[in-house]
DNA sequence: TTGGAAAGTCAACAAGGCTGACATAAATTC
DNA sequence: GAATTTATGTCAGCCTTGTTGACTTTCCAA
């Protein structure tokens, strides 16, 4: 079967073809997430902790406030998984000095080996597929990808990718 | 930020570059379920229903054990939501006729109803981003998620890709 | 000084993963 | 023909991670 993904600027966007866009973000998706799986499960903590401690890695003394509009989850559901990365000293959690209702969130030492740990297998993955694919390739990927977005999650996309 | 994605061959996979990869997927995939989730949630289904619904409908009279296998869960998780779609007339489960210990899966009308709806939700977002992006960074798109996949998943993805 | 925002907590619930154990029918092997 | 294996289904119980609702404490700002 002729698969006609060329560059030759043709509309081709058969269902077939957006078909198959869509397995390949479900089977893609579950590679994506399988190393890091795989490093949680032996320390009982799952990709709720992981995304935490992703973020708090990438915007360190981001606040709570912040953070549940990044996940997208309740305040319910990230303070049970803030609470044990809190007391198991992964996460330091600093009162704010501006406005003191605020709650800075910082990785602790043992929190950056962790997210050492996590991000290095993400990336192995990620660079293997980059390499295998091409630059080219990526930088189509983050097209779509980018596209395929809600406005409001491509600003904070946006807003993380330009370090802050 | 000079960027530094364009398509001269070289290597640049910084940690930096990795990790937006990484965060795209990651808010991409949200977007990416958002629609049908928004309505399942109507329907009291959710997007375990969905999976089993899309590759029902995919591949019409694959078996439970066919379906377990790409889907990756286990059986009494897959069998909980198939008993719930046989039992709501989505699904029509038949005694295999060669090896009758087999169950064969087809979608009944009012299945292919609720997959319609779900599967032009889910591809008018794709179409969206697809145009935005356009043919070119669409083949770099599908060419990096597959090789993002565990080699298991590419067989089973390949699979479906080339009809069957 | 009071209203409202930020944060934290308790309780209860649901979806959808998981394991383990067991049942049944049918196919396959010995 | 008997024994074993395979495909499926089901029961029971557990876990993670999402949800809603109610309530409190802290504290900024009008």
């Amino acid at each position: 079967m002729a698969e006609n993904t060329g560059g030759e600027g043709l509309l081709f966007l058969t269902d077939e073809q957006l078909r198959k866009g869509i397995e390949a973000m479900f089977f893609a998706y579950r590679g994506f997430t399988a190393d890091p799986d795989r490093i949680l499960e032996t320390k009982d903590y799952g990709r709720a902790h992981h995304r935490a401690v992703h973020f708090i890695h990438r915007s360190p003394g981001t606040t709570v406030s912040n953070l549940l509009l990044i996940l997208g989850v309740t305040k319910q559901s990230l303070n049970r998984v803030l609470r044990s990365l809190i007391d198991d000293g992964l996460v330091r959690s600093e009162k704010g000095k501006v406005d003191a209702r605020e709650r800075h969130l910082h990785l602790t030492d043992k929190g950056q080996m962790l997210e050492r740990e996590l991000s290095d297998a993400q990336r192995a993955r990620m660079r293997a597929a980059y390499r295998t694919a091409g630059p080219q390739a990526v930088a189509g990927f983050r097209q779509v990808l980018e596209a395929m977005m809600d406005p409001e999650m491509r600003r904070q996309y946006n807003r993380l990718k330009e370090g802050g």
